[in-house]
DNA sequence: GTCTATATCGGGATAGAC
DNA sequence: GTCTATCCCGATATAGAC
């Protein structure tokens, strides 16, 4: 196949990459095997190594794109300029549903990048981690008076933390409040999203 | 070597599990091979099969003992009467030091148990992740009008979550807010006893 | 109990026919 | 582009000498 500037790639590239999502986000890289992948594709074993020539090099392509869809879309919440409460149930509501469609997204992300933390550098030029904008709207309003005096990274790192961790520790918390009843735990996750709207808000706002 | 009902267990057990156990712990069951344990424990390989008969034996043994570890002792600090503010501090307070002793444990429980979550039967019975006394506690004091009334399990996720998430985040973290700097993370992690004591007791307290 | 040697398997990767 | 055959290596596990 002629490969032009557009890079327009075949059918078969598109099914090994997304067999290979499927895999790897569930599995881990050391989890899946090139055969796992090949059959889910309903290829042949080598060409994966025709297309993409080694597990790394697949593997940091999925990675790469799967740790941007896993950073929490902010920025854009900040353009209109709505009360704070408001921010802070929208990045909550999106977050969640954004998890819903990916559940094992963030333990994936997490135990790679604890596996291998240099492959962080990479990351950070390629997708844009980058809270700033969170942090120093808060602590504009702080100054304002609206907000307790937090420190807002703290703040930051505990609604991610309060957004993901349901779906990082699911198999437990599933079998320990709902006995392993998936639409339960479903229902509670959706719940979840004004509970703890409700809790950042009471704990980072001044009552009246 | 005799074993008796005490089963006393030779130094060369001792010195495999202990490298077992690190090894497991810091890159998993995948991550790790038994030539790895047995180069850190100092003896042959075959010496792990004698003793464990198999990678997977010495796996459970491990994971059993690091589950019990990684539930928070919860119940100890409802012996006395306190006021709920001061438990909820001692509970942050204990489960933050523990896991700094223990970095990486919280990353490994929670990638084994999404590989395999049907070992969490065994577990439930092992150890006890019963968080009713909690939650009953909780309970009673929304009815006396100490605590606003929210969903008791939301709750104990949400001061699970905020301990946890920045060890498990942790390469990422640090990197984003100390460029790497281990030190000033160390004393970021010991700042956030209080801020999200803080945090949870203004969410959840109803304000005089 | 501890070692060496070996069996067996599965994984990633390459060569080459078509 | 796609397949088969093959190589090479590392991993678990076992047999057997000491």
């Amino acid at each position: 196949m002629v490969k032009n500037k557009a890079q327009i790639s075949s059918e078969t590239e598109q099914r090994i990459l997304e067999a290979a999502r499927q895999e790897f986000i569930r599995f881990g890289y050391d989890g899946t095997s090139i055969q796992q992948i090949a059959d889910i594709a309903h290829i042949n074993k080598s060409l994966v190594h025709y297309y993409f020539r080694s597990k790394d090099r697949l593997f940091d392509k999925i990675f790469v794109q799967a740790f941007q869809s896993f950073v929490p879309k902010i920025e854009e919440v900040f353009t209109s300029d709505i009360p704070i409460t408001e921010i802070i149930e929208r990045i909550i509501g999106n977050y969640i549903d954004l998890l819903k469609e990916n559940s094992f997204l963030p333990a994936f992300i997490l135990h790679e990048i604890n596996q291998h933390p240099d492959r962080i550098y990479e990351l950070m030029h390629a997708g844009r981690a980058n809270p700033v904008i969170f942090l120093k709207h808060i602590q504009a309003e702080i100054e304002k008076g609206v907000l307790r005096p937090v420190d807002p990274r703290h703040l930051f790192i505990n609604i991610i933390a309060l957004c993901l961790f349901p779906f990082i520790g699911r198999p437990l918390l599933q079998r320990i409040f709902f006995k392993g009843d998936q639409p339960a735990y479903d229902q509670f996750l959706e719940e979840r999203k004004k509970e703890i709207t409700q809790f950042v808000i009471q704990a980072i706002c001044i009552k009246i």
